[in-house]
DNA sequence: CAGCATCCAAGATGATACTG
DNA sequence: CAGTATCATCTTGGATGCTG
């Protein structure tokens, strides 16, 4: 199996890393790791994003390959956003990082408030 | 064990997800992973960072308790920064994600070059 | 409902020069 | 070597109006 060097701009690896590490994507998918969802729903859903950057986001992700998008010719238009058996994978690695998120959020608040503290004084 | 619902921006999982959701802390978290790693050293080997953005994320991430820092009195100064326990349990998560791009680049790149011969065509 | 287009503001990131 | 300071730029977001 080839390996890449996961630091050089030029791989592979850390192109696809470097086109998800940005502010919504893997939240995004994340959410969509169930059933299908419709744009205004995420919209409301997905506290903070703008309309601009779901649209972005949502485009970028079926153009990777890990979401589906699917108009259904009601009136007005119905749209759905479902994940693909690839994006399927990578959710629940999101999964995971999520969890971890869940399990020490209060470790890292804490350390953050250390951290200040140090300062301050 | 509390449930947060991490699409809102009030949640304190999404909070941490957020902090992480930038260009390249997880990234530089996975560098450090194993032996502690020379300011300069890092510069050298993550491809494309500059000097500032490696100054802020690496305090950051020795705020969130992370990583550690430490100077050594030669002349010049030498700092080495390593992972702690807490960091450690994010990376190994870390290292899943970069597995899976690793592992389905491929059907990524492959995605997007059919999504974009759609659009011309 | 599910968007796109535009304009402007704000924030994130980068390049360069400088320092203990 | 390991940064900081400053200025420039690129990305992201908000607001608004418009469309099938």
């Amino acid at each position: 199996m080839m390996e890449y060097n996961v630091y050089a701009s030029a791989c592979p690896t850390r192109m696809i890393f470097d086109r998800l590490s940005d502010k919504w994507s893997l939240l995004i998918l994340h959410r969509l790791r169930g059933q299908p969802v419709r744009f205004n729903q995420l919209l409301r859903e997905i506290d903070g994003i703008s309309q601009k950057m779901l649209s972005q986001t949502l485009k970028n992700l079926e153009r990777d390959g890990l979401i589906k998008r699917e108009a259904f010719p009601t009136v007005p238009v119905t749209v759905e956003y479902s994940i693909t058996p690839l994006g399927k994978t990578l959710s629940s690695t999101v999964g995971i990082l999520i969890r971890w998120a869940q399990d020490n959020g209060d470790a890292v608040l804490a350390a953050q408030a250390e951290y200040d503290e140090r300062l301050a004084s």
